[in-house]
RNA sequence: GGGGCAGUAGGGUAGCCUGGUCCAUCCUAGAGCGUUUGGGACGCUUUGACGGCAGUUCGAAUCUGCCCUGCCCCA
């Protein structure tokens, strides 16, 4: 678990950086003997753990924490013949309870609709009921077949927040995908991770939905990914299940619902979006730690540098700071190499000279260097913490801005795709995407984004030249 | 889905082609002791590895087969 010495691959050689700092900055261990399936490090379920706090207050407001079974029986779970064709090829099956083949054999959840949705049957009877707005944090498998990535593309999702709701109407349950799309903004924005959102092509759509929305990010290498998604899926589950509730006027109705998820892949965008050469660079919201002390230990006044960083430490934790004292008999210099990967947002130094001037430094993570008196030090923290925490966001928004490019031609869209995503106008035909995604060799997104930096007005198709609307095309993950 | 390449201490590597020189090289990390300490300290001592299973052979890190794991490219 221990950090080598040496600098990390360049971000630039993304896939490098990636794989080496996972385990460098003690996110993951990536060598636990089965393909796609990982270890989180102390520090990288820290990470997780402030992060889906963040996302579990928002939730909070108004739903409600649930916890469903991880294992399906075979019945429920082939009930609803679209979802299971988009899902069929990677469920692992449970067949056997010691030696004895089992009955019903069970399948481990590869999302929940099917563990869930019988059990709304059973819950839901009145329009009183309704809506019924649930969440649940859990683990699922899926039988990846393609090359798995820790974080990215697991056989065990570890970290699935998946939300299920219920609602009287078609109208009210689009509401609430408005409504899950506006809260999965907010968490983003509280990571500081900027995100296009747009609706997913028809044969891309989430299995059983009438209609998918996705939230993206652009990773440093240029290309998309999804880290989060919106469905609403009509009756066509409350069909299937028979989730039904009597209407004020005593008949009964189906329920219209949603689903929406979020998983580890937020956390890979958290890593991604913000790290730099030296490591990790967390927003203070999601860091485990959101300051570290660093005493200079200097000879006959040791004891006296060491005796003002505890009382530091104290005023800061007493003050609601995770803060850190690091007294480890190491270099000053060898922490602070230390503590950068590990992303900490601010180091604060104290030391003989800073003694004497009744002061400490702190030094930001992206080195933004500022002396707070030390009899203001609880207020002075804070601000450099919200300082740099605009900073970061700041910093990656105008990457993704960056990155976004509008264009009027297939061979500038093929240009663009290289390093981001391109904005173009598409009549929603197959045939055109065709075209479109083998010109460019890069995927449609999706279409009907609304963002700041996506301003290009619906036009003619790129392609044939009917009305079309706004797309976005990427290379994804 | 198709095609490559690889697996040697905790991490990174040399050795493999051409079997014996290897109780396996170097860097880094870990443990202990001492001297140090405002951007990755130094010295001494020390721990630690040939992915798994079969096979070929007098002898396998090295050759063969299968499996597992990882990485890259194409669809």
């Amino acid at each position: 678990m221990e950090e080598d010495t040496g600098a990390l691959p360049l971000k630039d050689d993304f896939s490098r950086w990636y794989n080496e700092i996972l385990w460098r900055a003690e996110i993951m261990d990536v060598r636990y003997p089965v393909k796609g399936l990982y270890v989180w490090y102390p520090h990288g379920f820290a990470i997780r753990k402030r992060a889906y706090q963040i996302l579990r207050e928002l939730l909070d407001r108004d739903h409600q924490e649930t916890l469903f079974p991880l294992l399906v029986p075979e019945n429920e779970f082939m009930k609803e013949a679209e979802h299971i064709r988009g899902f069929e090829n990677e469920v692992y099956w449970v067949t056997h309870g010691g030696r004895n083949r089992l009955d019903v054999p069970l399948a481990l959840r590869p999302t929940s609709e099917t563990a869930i949705y019988p059990m709304y049957a059973l819950w839901i009877r009145s329009h009183a009921d309704l809506p019924l707005k649930l969440y649940q944090v859990v683990n699922t498998f899926r039988y990846e077949t393609k090359h798995t990535r820790p974080l990215i593309r697991l056989r065990e999702i570890t970290s699935f927040k998946e939300a299920h709701t219920a609602h009287a109407t078609w109208e009210e349950a689009e509401r609430q995908v408005q409504a899950a799309v506006e809260l999965y903004r907010e968490f983003y924005r509280q990571l500081g991770i900027p995100v296009i959102v747009s609706r997913r092509p028809e044969w891309d759509k989430f299995p059983g939905a009438d209609y998918t929305m996705a939230v993206d990010t652009v990773m440093p290498d240029g290309k998309t990914l999804q880290i989060g998604t919106v469905h609403h899926l009509g009756s066509n589950f409350s069909k299937t299940y028979d989730i039904t509730y009597e209407d004020a006027n005593g008949e009964q109705q189906y329920v219209h619902q949603t689903c929406y998820g979020i998983s580890e892949r937020s956390i890979a965008a958290l890593i991604s979006v913000h790290g730099d050469d030296r490591g990790l660079v967390l927003p203070p919201a999601a860091a485990p730690l959101e300051a570290v002390i660093v005493p200079i230990l200097i000879g006959k006044r040791g004891q006296e540098v060491l005796a003002a960083a505890e009382a530091l430490l104290c005023d800061l934790q007493d003050a609601g700071y995770r803060v850190h004292l690091d007294t480890r008999d190491i270099r000053p210099g060898a922490k602070y190499y230390y503590w950068e990967l590990r992303g900490v947002p601010v180091r604060l130094e104290i030391g003989p000279r800073d003694i004497d001037a009744g002061a400490v430094v702190a030094v930001t993570r992206l080195g933004g260097r500022t002396t707070i008196g030390r009899g203001k030090v609880v207020e002075g923290v804070r601000s450099v913490l919200d300082r740099f925490a605009d900073e970061i966001r700041t910093r990656a928004d105008q990457e993704m801005a960056r990155r976004i490019r509008i264009v009027d031609s297939m061979e500038e869209a093929a240009e663009a795709v290289r390093s981001g995503v391109a904005v173009l106008s598409w009549c929603g035909s197959p045939g055109c995407a065709g075209s479109i995604e083998e010109t460019t060799d890069a995927s449609i997104l999706g279409s009907g984004s609304r963002s700041p930096h996506i301003t290009l007005a619906d036009q003619p198709c790129i392609v044939c030249g009917e009305p079309g609307t706004t797309t976005l095309i990427a290379r994804t993950y």
